[in-house]
DNA sequence: TGGGCGTTGTGACCGCAGTCACATTGGCCT
DNA sequence: AGGCCAATGTGACTGCGGTCACAACGCCCA
């Protein structure tokens, strides 16, 4: 088996452990079996492009391992982090099922696993299968109820204090870490991305997360965040 | 054939005259048919309130007739709107999908005319046919499309002027009247709404439209403004 | 026709955060 | 170890736009 990037392929969707867990991956055997047929397996190193803004729809991308960046970016170069996504999630689904233009870009954070497929035949996999089809609405389901989360967030906060708390508090809760007296976060994004997340700028985050170790809220050892008060960053998070 | 509040109702969606130009309309006869006996089809006051954020799914609406307001809000009571829905969209079709709350909340800016499905009902409907199924990805994608680009605009813009430049441009865009040399966009919404939109201040709507009158950029007659130099708008909307 | 209320217009003030400029740190590669 | 570059930290300045407070319309309806 080819190990590029110091990665593990898996190489058969059946037979993937993850498969369970992920909305997408868990197909009835039948569906997985033409799923299988017509993916492309791809390993990609850190900081590659799957796909630029604006693209024509060349077809979906199922990451299996390793973490992608989606952005949105303006004619002037300003560019805002949309969302990180995950093993599991399908990504350019929207645009391969519409016809429109990719609306983000995609780009590694790690070396990734990836599994590809063209939109030729990931449409003719879709109409061939009404569960599949039904799988892929829950898909972009999901995906829309989480973009109206980022605008809910972006546009309903008016301080960058707000919405850096709410950014750190999503995190927290995404690694399960919520529940315990002081929640560890790892820091896999820079002062400046984060602040591209939240529509700031690079000084502002690096001075806000000053704020916060000063008042004892947050803890850094590396690029590891403590949380030491969690209420109080909830409060920051809904204040005003 | 009953008429409330000044309507005209349209009965069957066989024979709607609409049907041709809406995604979701447009089903294969025999589809068609079924949709006809799971809808009600219902009319709404000015001002009713269809579905609230948060709320469970009951199911999903296709507006016939009328327009609605979709919007968001805070804890705290800001709001924000984010899209103002016309005939032919399908409201809370993803929670309905996902099983997730509304996203949203929608009411109604006119009187309007909408089929009401039920949940179950719908997904019944969905799972019968490989064909709905796929318009409903379809329309979902385009909504998702929507959304991103809802966020493109807010977050990648830093100046009110800019958001309410695009939000100008995207009104005479959709009205087919950016072709013309002087187009005109009626306006349907307070300065207070659009500020909602946009999300800014009420004053600085006021303030901004004024500014673009004395550059004799916009002109206004009653509720209908004439839009006078669509270049120096767009230059507005991309500056920067 | 005159209230009455929702909408629009305008001035004054001020705070958040963007921007520029530079210092400092830290990690990585040779 | 040393050097290099990216990332982080910090101060000073400034302007956009939020907020408050009122004035002036304009429209509907009794």
């Amino acid at each position: 088996m080819i190990s590029p990037y110091g990665m593990e392929i898996v190489e058969n969707c059946l037979t993937c452990k993850l498969r369970a867990e992920r909305l997408f991956c868990d197909l009835p055997p039948a569906a997985l079996q033409s799923f299988e047929e017509i993916k492309f397996t791809t390993a990609y190193p850190e900081g590659a492009t799957l796909f630029v803004e604006r693209q024509e729809p060349r077809g979906i991308f199922v990451i299996c391992r390793g973490s992608v960046k989606l952005s949105v970016s303006a004619p002037n170069g300003k560019v805002m982090i949309v969302k990180i996504a995950e093993p599991g999630e399908v990504l350019g689904l929207s645009a391969t099922v519409s016809g429109r233009p990719y609306e983000v870009t995609a780009e590694t954070l790690d070396p990734c696993q990836v599994n590809f497929v063209k939109r030729e035949d990931f449409l003719r996999f879709l109409k061939n299968d009404v569960q599949v089809c039904f799988k892929v609405a829950q898909q972009l389901s999901e995906k829309y109820h989480n973009v109206c989360n980022e605008i809910r967030a972006l546009g309903l906060s008016h301080s960058a204090a707000e919405k850096l708390a709410k950014l750190l508090l999503e995190w927290t809760a995404k690694n399960g870490e919520s529940a315990k007296t002081e929640p560890r976060i790892k820091l896999r994004l820079t002062h400046e991305e984060i602040a591209q997340m939240i529509g700031t700028s690079r000084e502002t985050v690096t001075r806000l997360l000053a704020d916060l170790k000063k008042h004892e809220i947050l803890n850094a050892r590396g690029s590891t965040l403590v949380i030491r008060n969690q209420a109080a960053l909830r409060e920051i998070a809904n204040s005003n």
